[in-house]
DNA sequence: TCTGGCGTTGTTCCC
DNA sequence: GGGGAACAACGCCAG
């Protein structure tokens, strides 16, 4: 008799409440990951994030392997997968972590409908939230929250999200795996290759995958307790050489690394001294991460402008060679372009930088769609994680959650804050390293003679600037000024639907 | 029903 | 360089 543990997200030993789940005396375990050629070869995923998911599986491999047990990579669709691996393998039970995304919901009802035709008991458990989802909807009286600041009173009333429990470190005898299933290479984790990565063109790895790091990287930073107390997100910058912040966005996004740990060191860090409180706090940090979660796990069509009932229904103007130049750094502004340059070779980006270019390229000055924006984010982030990425976008585009839209970033100044000499630009545009630090941020003022000593001609070695910032500005305030009045219009008349013939008391 | 305060992270100009 | 006001003025929410 077996029990099947499915990794999907949760890809680690401790605090993994489904996997412990599946750890019962008398039951053989086979943790299994499925991977799908057909999504290798048609999902839009960046090679980073590849390399990232096959260092992930490897270390988890590794890990069950240390307890005698190992991760079965299956090759196939889930719905192909698993009716097969029921009756092969004599399946009476399956656990899996809940996943609160639209498309991860429709799959688990189709698996959970044929476990069940298979006779197969299906348990699931959370962890890759703070709260179980719906707690926190039964809490707000059945709606969603939808300001931070709400979802913070509803956190306070649940109290403090429940302890990890410890990480796997035995696993009984009968889980143990005989000598011919541990070394069966077809279940081997996936290489490069497979995932169809050419490996002579990838970048440098910064942020190597799996567990063993996303805990080695935690412990790092919460041995620095001050910097933990005083931490304050929209004081670090966004472009400074070397991450300011602790980058643990994509071990909590592939679940590498749990929320519930990380909150609870917290709270170990911050006890008995003074220390920053949320929003801005890194504690804050994981209640932005719970704030989009549940948004995005209760509105219809989150990653969609149409059809979306928080989303602002802007009218955007697709331009393709816009969107190109935005998506290959060739905007002209070495800011914007040295951000995007660091998004595509590393995978990472500051929070603060990502407001940047995203504000570029929606109401700040593009006026292209969010979601294509979002796309973008989605093949290139290793953090991309389905309902921060559409909420940050409806953010900056001041499309939901945020309606300042006149506070617009500029692509000259905001870097200047904490980078005036230019240093990032130059590391990432090495291009324009010799400009001098008064033309770096608009290399298109320098006189011909500057750029010339400076062995970058405008327009020829690095694009000039396809729009004019305080021109396009303007027209774009106005005319979201426009979509606002038509929002607050309709909202209006929907308000006061066709009046019903009613009697006065 | 109305109002004032507030919202994780704007820019520019002036003193 | 630090601080404050103007810029033009949003939606949410508590009272």
């Amino acid at each position: 008799m077996t029990t099947i543990h499915w990794f999907r997200k949760g890809l680690r030993l401790h605090d993994n409440p489904a996997l412990l789940a599946a750890v019962r005396e008398g039951t053989e375990l086979r943790p299994v990951f499925v991977l799908d050629p057909w999504f290798v070869k048609n999902a839009k995923v960046g090679p980073n994030r590849w390399r990232f998911l096959a260092q992930t599986l490897a270390d988890l491999d590794a890990g069950l392997r240390k307890l005698k047990s190992r991760l079965f990579v299956v090759r196939g669709s889930p719905e192909e997968v698993f009716p097969k691996l029921f009756k092969t393998w004599d399946v009476k039970r399956i656990t899996w972590e809940l996943d609160t995304e639209p498309y991860a919901r429709t799959r688990d009802e189709r698996v959970e409908k044929l476990a069940k035709e298979c006779g197969v008991e299906v348990a699931c458990r959370v962890g890759h939230t703070l709260y179980r989802v719906e707690k926190i909807i039964d809490a707000n009286l059945g709606k969603t929250p939808l300001t931070y600041q709400s979802l913070q009173k509803l956190a306070n009333k649940l109290g403090h999200p429940p302890k990890p429990i410890g990480t796997l470190t035995e696993l009984p005898e009968p889980c143990h795996l005989q000598e011919e299933a541990a070394s069966n290479a077809s279940y081997d984790p996936p290489s490069l290759k497979e995932l169809g990565v050419k490996e002579e063109k990838l970048e440098p790895c910064f942020y190597p995958g799996g567990e063993t790091e996303a805990l080695a990287r935690l412990e790092k930073y919460m041995e620095r307790k001050s910097w933990v107390c005083k931490f304050e997100k929209p004081k670090t910058s966004p472009n400074s050489l070397q991450p300011s912040t602790t980058v643990l966005s994509p071990y909590l996004k592939f679940g590498c690394l749990s929320p519930r740990t990380m909150y609870h060191q917290l709270l170990q860090v911050y006890k008995g001294s003074s220390h920053t409180q949320p929003p801005v706090s890194l504690l804050g940090q994981l209640l932005w991460r719970e704030f989009f979660y549940t948004v995005g796990a209760t509105t219809p069509n989150f990653d969609r402008m149409e059809g979306n009932p928080v989303c602002r229904q802007i009218p955007w103007v697709r331009d393709e060679k816009l969107m190109d130049a935005w998506t290959h750094a060739r905007t002209g502004y070495p800011f914007i372009d040295a951000i995007m340059t660091q998004l595509r070779k590393e995978g990472w980006v500051h929070h603060l930088a990502r407001h940047a270019v995203a504000c570029f390229l929606t109401r700040g000055d593009l006026w292209q769609p969010w979601e294509d924006g979002m796309k973008v984010f989605e093949e290139l982030l290793l953090d991309a994680d389905w309902s921060l990425n559409a909420g940050n976008w409806m953010w900056l585009s001041a499309s939901a959650f945020f309606n300042s839209y006149f506070r617009v970033y500029s692509p000259i100044a905001f870097g200047k804050n904490t980078d005036k000499h230019g240093d990032y630009i130059r590391k990432y545009l090495p291009q324009l390293a010799k400009y001098p630090e008064s033309f770096i941020y608009e290399p298109w003022k320098a006189p011909l003679g500057v750029q010339r000593a400076a062995g970058c001609i405008i327009g020829q070695d690095y694009p000039r600037p396809i729009v004019d910032h305080s021109v396009v500005m303007k027209r774009n305030l106005e005319r979201m000024g426009q979509a606002y009045r038509a929002g607050k219009e309709k909202k209006a008349s929907e308000a006061k639907p066709p009046p019903k013939k009613k009697m006065k008391k």
